[in-house]
DNA sequence: TCCATATTGTTATGAAATATAACAATATGG
DNA sequence: CCATATTGTTATATTTCATAACAATATGGA
């Protein structure tokens, strides 16, 4: 009785069972999610020795294509709250790789600017971001690439939004 | 002079100014961030008045695909931290959707299952998500639909994991 | 049968991301 | 000149996400 029991055991056991998620696949939200979170992981280990978050990278790609930008311009443009990116800002700056100058035309603003240094790293952690992301995307042809990026783009906006 | 300051000033001020992201724009992983930020805001507002969160419904559809799973199966299988699926499994079980029940054959495990409100409560909530899907996904046709989830689940595993 | 090892659910804890209210300084437009 | 809006900022709260550790239990080999 003790082997039958053992046997009951096993075949209830749910060890390496599978677990089906079907409905779920079903929707675009949540193979978003799962596909984002996966290139997040991964991509946070290849900017983490340079001392880089995905948001300060983002954010120095940023200020490399648009010296100059106001705080306010720069959190609206990546959807993010002004408090926040002030946080960020001051990262960013107490590393000496962005600046806070004046705007000589209008003293409440200030023109954020990347460093040399900043500048060098950003080039660096893009080079090495574009490794990785090749690496993710190596089961898709240069055509399938494109096409995920136009059908993204496509859905940014909601329907009733603007 | 004062009025060509004037020019000066509207000239250099940013106001609606137009912010490049070209650089990022590249990027598979900025995209999906972007793309999935504006669906989970939305989608967060169809699941307020059901009392779920994304996390909440999903875990519902799972259960009922799944019942009996145990939580370190279910964790395993969303990518989720075992102690963290705890909470969100204690606030489910408050609320009276989800039940732990024993393990007859594993004293250590419980069997997660929905109470009947908690499948009522899901099956309602994934025709709300369904339908504001439909609206997100209004500017795509079938095909596009069909190929953007092909090419996300693609992405899905990264090269050297398993 | 005993014992080392692994698994399950859990607690505690911290870090990071995200959102809101409010404020002083400044700019704008009537 | 004055009402109103904007800019950067502080303070604060919430949610999400990750790690370490633990008691109870199961497993498999000596």
């Amino acid at each position: 009785m003790g082997k039958s029991a053992q046997v009951l055991v096993n075949i209830h056991r749910e060890g390496g069972a599978s677990v089906s998620d079907a409905a779920l696949s079903n929707l675009i939200g949540y193979n978003l999610k799962r596909s984002f979170n996966g290139i997040y992981i991964d991509l946070a280990e290849v900017l983490r020795p340079l001392g880089l978050r995905m948001i300060t990278f983002t954010i120095l790609t940023m200020l490399k294509e648009n010296p100059g930008i106001r705080l306010s311009n720069l959190a609206a443009a990546i959807d993010m709250e002004k408090p926040n990116m002030v946080a960020v800002i001051d990262e960013l700056a107490s590393r000496a790789w962005v600046t806070r100058s004046a705007d000589p035309y209008d003293r409440r603003a200030r023109q954020l600017h990347l460093t040399e240094t900043g500048a060098a790293l950003q080039g660096f952690a893009y080079a090495e971001v574009c490794d990785h992301e090749e690496s993710f995307l190596q089961h898709l042809d240069g055509d399938e690439r494109a096409q995920l990026i136009a059908l993204l783009s496509k859905i940014r906006q909601p329907a009733g939004k603007g």
